[in-house]
DNA sequence: GATTTTTAATTGCATTTTGCAAGTATTTGT
DNA sequence: ACAAATACTTGCAAAATGCAATTAAAAATC
């Protein structure tokens, strides 16, 4: 058995580089964290802070602030729960939207240039296996407890 | 093609949280950055400061001051090399080389554990397809251009 | 062989990120 | 009605980050 520790541990340093360029959309800069927040909101339906922040595994004193920080740049709104009235709504703004997309659209590419560099069949197999790896996490005691 | 932004992202997050857990060894804890540059100068044979900080794109000043903090710790020590007097070797302390190892072994147990969810055939396929993107993703420019 | 340029590493800020402890407000359970 | 749990915020204080500037040594140029 190869040494899956390396690999990983590589793979994400090198995915976290990719990850990094992308947060710069015309003026506008946000965090690598922050580009997932975003990512996180636009994909899910009004959802929580605590949602979020158990998705990302970010402490929620440090997600409260960050989504602070994201407010007063005009991409993220909150919104108090009529059902529960500690619970906000986390809503991308019309901006949060064009940004979240924009850098979605970045980081296609950049992963579109990556597996250029595979054949056809490798592709479908590294991205078989990452949802295999992606699975047996969610599964593991390890992490992922909170996480889904 | 389904998403791989996203399932790249959430595996990073998922190993990162595994990672995590692997930093406090009877009483030194050290950073998850701090485990990954143990792991690099034990990898590596006496290697300089610039060589890691380019492999674990870490900007070389923060670098500087994570050594220093390791060699509080005693965990490594540098010396000054003769050929090159610029260029200081990283060694991991007699304490150091236990820590790298004991966090290793961890991480292995750990990573045995998200695989114990795989078939055997399933096991090899992920393994094979992490060397693939890895691969891929050293030959792309988006990423990993200082980095091997 | 002297001088310029490049390279390796450190230090001084100033900013950002982080997380624990403690707090408020609301809801849920008894 | 009251206790316990939940969602979120704020006050620190520590850690991490990165740019600009510095030192020292090596390599390149003249």
């Amino acid at each position: 058995m190869e040494n899956i520790r390396e690999l990983l541990q590589t793979t994400m340093i090198r995915f976290g580089l990719v990850d990094k360029n992308c947060c710069s959309i015309n003026g506008i800069d946000i965090s690598l964290v922050q580009s997932h927040i975003l990512y996180e909101i636009d994909k899910r339906h009004h959802p929580s802070m605590q949602e979020i922040a158990d998705v990302l595994a970010i402490d929620i004193t440090t997600f409260s602030r960050q989504i602070q920080s994201l407010i007063k740049k005009e991409l993220v709104e909150k919104r108090q729960s009529i059902q529960d009235k500690r619970v906000y709504e986390l809503h991308l703004t019309t901006i949060g939207k064009v940004v979240a997309t924009s850098i979605n659209t970045q980081m296609n590419e950049y992963m579109k240039e990556v597996f250029s560099h595979m054949s056809e069949e490798e592709k479908e197999t590294v991205i078989r296996s990452l949802s295999i790896l992606n699975d047996s996490m969610a599964k593991s005691t390890m992490c992922c407890n909170p996480i889904r």
